[in-house]
DNA sequence: CGTCACCGTGTAATCCTTTACACGATCGGC
DNA sequence: GCCGATCGTGTAAAGGATTACACGGTGACG
């Protein structure tokens, strides 16, 4: 009843444990017939290699870790799908850590010697201690850059997506635009604020403060931030929020107070989490090429992994990579093409990146 | 530069590694004074035991599998992040595996020996050849019974969850209600239908087989399905989906048709994923219990690890454990209390377990 | 025929902890 | 004063693979 070991199929195939190991692995040339008897040593006894000795004698784990702060956001979840093939690929896997202090646990991870690499979606991290990466576990961050760690960043182009969400909606004939915007310390929410901006400058569309909030890129504060915005005094006839929960609460509030969307007021997100193409309506949104985000991550990652085995330590300075987004226009920006029931004039004019709703009606 | 080990530790500390592994584990007494100056030892050394070596001596990972359908169906991330403290406490890290294959995946993880176990969230598994689970990874199932492994269940108890829906619809005169099934093969599908059905009888509702229409619980098959009911020739004036990603892909569907939601047609559905507290309306359905199904799958697991290492590996009657699951009465299926255009008779009685919608709106 | 390169294989060290076993010291009880 | 229990500690043996190094054999080449 004990674990059949490479000394057992040494022994049965005749030949030594280098040389199953050597079978097993590939490492180097075994002749045809040795090779031949040692795989059916292997067969016979069911023999499967001790992970852990493996572990142990190369100096690594085979597992690389995810932290997310939530995965109540839908975006999350698409990650841990992005980045799970490319890891696996490449021998690794995948270790999900939710927390709600992702940069604490990254750095936590990292000097466990749990995993060989850290992929860190950060948080609005407090930067009290500076946190200081173990030397040899690299990682890489993802969507967010953490604000003390010197790591490498692999995100989406928010600054031009959120222009372009905006140009849609100045498109569109909109100037009362405002924003509901991600928590400040936030890189990500910074972006995009500041596209917010800087397309209505570019449009010389006036900047007013008080149509910018701070939400906490959950659906409660869309919906609280939205229920402010409707209710005041000057509401706006458009809506973007910095991410596509809180677009959803946004359309939720907007509803609650009898405010019709799009056509009293449009709506737009970011992040293209897959429900937004079946909300009520359809959410206008910046989708993120996830899964690009994820396996460009997961390359970056494992590669300094293989460096560090071979090269010096040597870190170099830290990359930032950005990917553009794709606009999709839908329902909560524009009405639908052939008009159902005319009450007000088409603002839209037809949408430039069209893409079905729901995608997969047919 | 090289990595710094007991043998460091007890060095420095000027004892031996036994003594140095004991004080770091806490498994043995070690004197007052000697105790200090380990710890001291290990604090200047910055000493972190390599999980590697603890690994191949104490023969366990310390590490769990978690396999997963997919990560598009939010209601699967939250029993991640349901599973995932539990684990955490009890000294275990979380494998995330995402595949097409669940069941294959988690026989292939268990006995790869990469994990002390898997939590396995099955699919319609083929059942051609009957897998084995390896004898000493014990391997628990949460949600969804798989076909062939004869492994313990904690689940919502969908039958009664489907009752109960019904039940609500039913009391709200409707009898024309269709049913958006789940695939055939999946056990939560066939109780929930059964429930359906059950429910129907119970009150003496004729059952129409035309009106049950299998889905594969995304929204597009429930769009589909729900396009189909819609459009033929005795629409349903109300619509049971066999989970929330399917009821979405319904309204979705409604709205497409110009079908209003709940005045023309009720919708609901089951799992009670975060969004559907947000959508147009709100999503009328069963809440499955996710922390305590993930508490207990995780806590049965480990039980049965910890069990594993003392007792003989004698396999005991697999368990089904059921939990039951709670109806929130949302917009989806009645028109909010103070009726804002009565087109329609109400046909909601006040919701019996009403629940404020959205959650977070103050 | 001598030398060299290369090929296939084996020997044994190494990766780092945990822990079974043993041993000396201390203490209480008789 | 002796015996046994208990306590704190050390020694050394696992735990199971990978791999540096060495070695004998074979074929090519001068």
């Amino acid at each position: 009843m004990r674990r059949v070991t490479v000394e057992d199929v040494a022994r049965r195939a005749g030949v030594s444990t280098a040389t199953v190991s050597r079978t097993v692995n590939g490492t180097a040339r075994v002749a045809e017939d040795t090779l031949f008897r040692v795989r059916e040593a292997i067969d016979q006894l069911g023999f499967r290699p001790n992970p852990a000795a493996q572990n142990l004698r190369q100096r690594r784990m085979r597992n690389i870790a995810l932290v997310t702060p939530t995965m109540l956001n839908p975006f999350f979840p698409e990650l841990v799908a992005g980045v799970h093939p490319e890891l696996r690929a490449r021998g690794y896997s995948l270790l999900v850590i939710d927390t709600e202090e992702p940069e604490r646990e990254a750095v936590r991870a990292a000097d466990s010697r749990v995993v060989d690499g850290v992929l860190l979606v950060a948080s609005t991290g407090e930067a009290r201690r500076s946190l200081q990466t173990p030397r040899d576990v690299p990682m890489v961050a993802i969507d967010r850059a953490p604000s003390m760690l010197e790591i490498d960043v692999v995100q989406c182009d928010n600054e031009a997506g959120a222009r372009e969400v905006m140009q849609h909606l100045i498109g569109c004939g909109h100037t009362r635009i405002a924003h509901i915007r991600g928590p400040v310390g936030l890189d990500v929410a910074t972006q995009r604020a500041r596209g917010y901006q800087d397309a209505l400058a570019l449009h010389g569309v006036p900047f007013d403060g008080r149509l910018v909030i701070t939400g906490s890129f959950d659906e409660d504060s869309g919906f609280a931030a939205a229920s402010a915005l409707l209710t005041g005094p000057h509401p706006p006839t458009a809506i973007f929020a910095a991410n596509d929960l809180m677009a959803i609460g946004a359309i939720a509030a907007a509803h609650q107070h009898g405010v019709r969307v799009p056509d009293d007021v449009a709506v737009a997100g970011f992040d293209g989490i897959h429900v937004g193409r079946y909300t009520q309506p359809a959410l206008t949104t910046i989708v993120q090429p996830v899964a690009d985000l994820a396996r460009r991550a997961a390359e970056l990652l494992v590669d300094a992994i293989d460096r560090r085995d071979t090269q010096p330590v040597r870190r170099p300075v830290p990359t930032v990579t950005q990917l553009p987004g794709r606009l999709a226009v839908r329902g909560s920006t524009v009405l639908p093409a052939p008009t159902w029931h005319g009450e007000r004039p088409v603002r839209g004019r037809p949408a430039p990146h069209s893409d079905p709703t729901p995608a997969g009606a047919r």
